[in-house]
RNA sequence: GCCCUUGUGGCGGAAUCGGUAGACGCGUUGGACUUAAAAUCCAAUCGGGGUUCUCCCUCGGUGCCAGUUCAAGUCUGGCCAAGGGCACCA
């Protein structure tokens, strides 16, 4: 064993070994239990980044863990490859975004052996291969022909700079979530997946995730947005036969509306819209289009609005009440009109100050009655001014009054979410092409699945301004039809990133099937993941995405299971110096430099070392160091000791006393490492607690000139406990360490270690004694003492006797080998 | 406005059940080794006060204010702050 620690020649040295031997290949048969440990893949743009290795690092960590405890691991790679930076790199320097992808993904898997992970390559899946995204488009076909995948015109998100429409999801703020440019509104028929079908279950089965964060779960129910409520249709005055439904959540206050608001673009504006009236509204509308999402949104703004001219009646109160066009009425939610009660809701209430609107008292608290003149009421309260429903409490007036509304035939209760179906396609080039073709005769018909995959045309030009470049190409666009064999077009956009990567967690099962995306059985073996581990970025995104996915798969017969990750831990960022790393900040780090200087080992055990995976971890130079510096001493300690280590130690109880504390510290670390693993991945209390055995053996080390037989016993023992309990995070040095001792097997193919409860204890407790709560003395005893010899011991102490002397004893509280605390008066 | 998360030394953070607050590390300070440096090792390091001063005693302290309890970082109620999500969603 070399007397130093050279990570760069140990860590290629292995890397090669392992690959060679294919050692991280999992089969897909094996008498152990299955364990799916699934890390985001990665988009392939260059480089990686801290993040990734701290993403990676942790799901590595977790499926070495776990393939010691006796599981038969899946642990995957593979590249979420399409997506517009290669397009923009092929526009930009004349590349071509599958050469560049390719040459990206290259380095980066260079990058990730480098790491030391544990991945089976055999398995590596991507998705702008077609033989990843012929079943993309297999099973865009199958949701289809369920009715879940659809054509429609509709209002779209438009990003200008990226030159397409992108779905409510990746719209942040009113701007684009990948370049940050406003978004504007757009009239376009477009596709879409109808994940609004799936509302009620992506809602409630969020209950069943106990091994995700609040926090996610929050996110995902919020964006869903269920509301209940009732419909109201009231009937127009001047036009016979006409009705306007509202929607709203608050049936209690019907018989406070004084107007009604219907958005500029809502479908039947035109006609409730008098001749007097029309000019007003159709420049209201025109400039309400004009409008920026964000400028339109904003709840700072200024409501404004116009008269339409006609009325409708409130069938409660036969009250008539005008209507009103006005821009904080939303055409896409509800039914986009409202009815306002300005007396009981504070966005009614400013648009009825503004236009001097009546204002009608409905609700009242009985305790401080208010007239509502100043702002609205918008609390719980008893219902006045509301005929046979006056006195109700309002909670209870919901249903009945629109239980009303239902026997008389103008209403109904009605739930309402503010999700909306997904919009997978995109104009753009470097995307899975959506399989479906026009054809005069039988309309939008789906590309046979025997002809897929439909492949990317490579004849196009990347120069093209204002337009997708896959509409250059001379070859792609015409087609016959599938049904009539007659001239037909083909679709010319693309689905959406997010589309390839709701599946690809299941194609790892099965990553080779030519004739299916995956077979029933393969997923239904090792699905669901067991430990999904990604940035919180993907709260909603892609994990709402996936979860529609695996829902609808599972309705489709094609897998089993009805939520696809069991555990989810959403890692934070990495820092430096307080602020997320960026290039634009230049506070970046690169992998590469530390790999160099350091090795992965130390990358690896300082990147889980700091903070718990959940929380930002804030990257420090001397961080670095610091664990340099602790590998060099383990490995100081290991080659210091060489000659009195044995692989045959055997250990013959009892031992001497400083021996018998030694391993009674062992056993701990084992006990302790393994519980912090089991409590959430708590990584940098494991990381401690190997500094801690380390310490614990030098100072035992310390005592020591000469070594007796039952000393290289128990140093061997402890020693090679560390460097097995360290195998997971500090891969190659304990692979290293553990041939240089004698082994011939991997230690990553070794058993957990384990570990005597009747050991992992102090031989001797610290035993505190407190006078009312307060600690006041501390006294060694025996481990196996009962609580009336603790009573004893503490009150024998002449600190105690000191204390409680002249006073009553009320009385004493023991805790078990831990504490007396003695109540005196 | 609503929802979620988090508040502990100079810093990152520890502390299964309510039972010794500050593990482990970073930083800092002092020391050993060395001609010197690097590396390594040893020691100190929450604050106030006291003292017979390398020992030791005492009071306070986990965002703030109350409460429950023999005992609260931990439980309950009410606030405050930071971060994140949603938001004219009727």
């Amino acid at each position: 064993m070399k007397e130093s620690y050279f990570p760069q020649e140990i860590e290629k040295k292995w890397q090669k070994i392992w690959e060679d031997n294919k050692a991280f290949h999992t089969p897909d048969n094996s008498d152990k239990p299955k364990y799916y440990a699934l890390s985001m893949f990665p988009y392939p743009s260059g480089k990686l980044h801290m993040g990734h290795v701290r993403n990676y690092t942790i799901t590595d960590v977790i499926a070495r863990f776990k393939k010691m405890q006796g599981y038969n691991v899946l642990h995957p790679i593979g590249w979420d490859s399409f997506g517009l930076p290669a397009e923009n790199a092929a526009m930009q320097h004349g590349a071509d975004p599958a050469k560049w992808t390719d040459e990206n993904i290259a380095y980066m898997t260079k990058q990730l052996k480098m790491l030391g992970l544990s991945y089976d390559w055999e398995r590596e899946v991507t998705t702008c291969k077609p033989d990843y995204y012929k079943w993309t488009q297999w099973l865009f076909i199958q949701l289809f022909k369920k009715g879940l995948a659809y054509k429609k015109e509709a209002a779209v998100n438009w990003c200008e700079h990226c030159g397409t429409v992108l779905a409510n999801e990746q719209v942040i703020d009113g701007k684009c979530w990948r370049c940050d440019n406003v978004v504007e509104k757009r009239y376009l028929s477009q596709w879409f997946f109808k994940i609004t079908d799936y509302a009620e279950r992506l809602l409630e089965d969020l209950d069943k995730l106990k091994g995700w964060g609040d926090n996610v779960k929050t996110m995902q129910a919020n964006w869903i947005g269920k509301s209940k409520g009732a419909i109201f249709r009231f009937k127009v005055k001047e036009i016979e036969g006409l009705e306007v439904p509202v929607y709203t959540t608050r049936p209690d206050t019907v018989h406070g509306i004084t107007y009604l608001v219907v958005a500029p673009e809502y479908k039947d504006i035109e006609k409730l819209t008098t001749a007097e009236n029309k000019q007003a509204v159709e420049e209201y509308r025109a400039n309400a289009r004009k409008m920026s999402e964000i400028e339109r949104l904003s709840t700072e703004r200024i409501k404004t609005g116009v008269p339409l001219g006609t009325h409708c009646i409130n069938p409660f109160t036969g009250e008539e009440f005008p209507l009103w066009t006005a821009d904080y009425a939303l055409v896409e939610y509800g039914t986009g009109a409202v009815m306002a009660v300005p007396a009981h809701d504070t966005r009614d209430f400013d648009f009825a100050k503004k236009y001097n609107l009546p204002i009608k008292v409905v609700i009242q608290n009985p305790e401080n009655p208010s007239d509502c003149k100043d702002a609205a009421y918008t609390e719980e309260g008893i219902l006045v001014n509301s005929n046979e429903f006056n006195g109700m409490k309002n909670t209870e007036a919901k249903e009945a009054i629109t239980q009303k509304a239902v026997n008389e035939g103008f209403g109904e209760f009605k739930t309402q979410y503010r999700l909306r179906d997904w919009l997978i396609s995109r104009q753009r080039y470097w995307g899975a092409p959506i399989p479906v073709v026009y054809c005069d005769k039988c309309g939008i018909v789906p590309e046979k699945e025997e002809n897929l995959p439909v492949m990317l045309p490579t004849d196009v030009d990347f120069s093209v301004v204002g337009k997708s470049p896959i509409t250059t190409s001379k070859t792609f666009e015409e087609t016959t039809c599938p049904i009539c064999g007659g001239k037909a077009k083909r679709e010319m956009d693309t689905m959406d990133t997010f589309v390839c990567s709701s599946w690809y967690y299941l194609r790892y099962s099965d990553p080779k099937n030519t004739n299916l995306p995956f077979s029933k059985e393969l997923v239904d073996n090792w699905l669901p993941v067991d430990q999904y581990v990604g940035g919180i970025e993907h709260a909603i995104l892609h994990l709402l995405y996936s979860r529609f996915f695996t829902k609808a798969l599972k309705d489709l017969g094609l897998l089993s299971f009805d939520e696809p990750f069991k555990n989810l831990l959403t890692q934070g960022m990495v820092l430096k110096d307080g602020s997320k790393m960026s290039k634009s900040k230049g506070n970046t780090v690169d992998p590469d430099e530390i790999f160099e200087n350091y090795g992965a080992d130390t990358a690896r055990l300082f990147i889980l070392s700091d903070s718990p995976p959940a929380r930002d971890f804030d990257w420090s130079d001397a961080g670095v160091e610091g664990c340099y510096k602790f590998l060099n001493r383990v490995w100081r300690l290991v080659s210091d000791n060489q000659n009195n280590i044995t692989k045959d130690y055997n250990l013959v109880f009892p031992l001497t006393r400083e021996n018998d504390d030694l391993v009674r510290t062992v056993h701990m670390a084992i006990k302790g490492i393994t519980n912090d693993i089991a409590n959430d991945f708590q990584f940098n209390t494991v990381i401690s607690k190997y500094r801690e055995l380390t310490n614990a053996i030098y100072d035992w080390r310390g005592k020591k000139s000469d070594f007796s037989a039952e000393d290289k016993n128990v140093l061997s023992f402890a020693i090679i406990s560390l460097i097995k309990l360290m195998a997971p995070v500090t891969v190659h040095m304990s692979e290293e360490i553990w041939h240089d001792l004698g082994y011939r097997s991997s230690i990553h193919s070794e058993k957990w270690c384990e570990w005597d409860d009747n050991l992992a204890k102090a031989s001797k407790i610290t035993l505190v004694v407190q006078v009312n709560g307060k600690v006041k003395d501390k006294i060694e005893a025996d481990e196996g003492v009962n609580d009336e010899e603790l009573k004893a011991i503490a009150l024998s102490s002449e600190k105690i006797k000191e204390l409680t002397a002249g006073k009553e004893i009320v009385k004493m509280i023991v805790v078990p080998k831990k504490l007396v605390n003695i109540v005196i008066k």
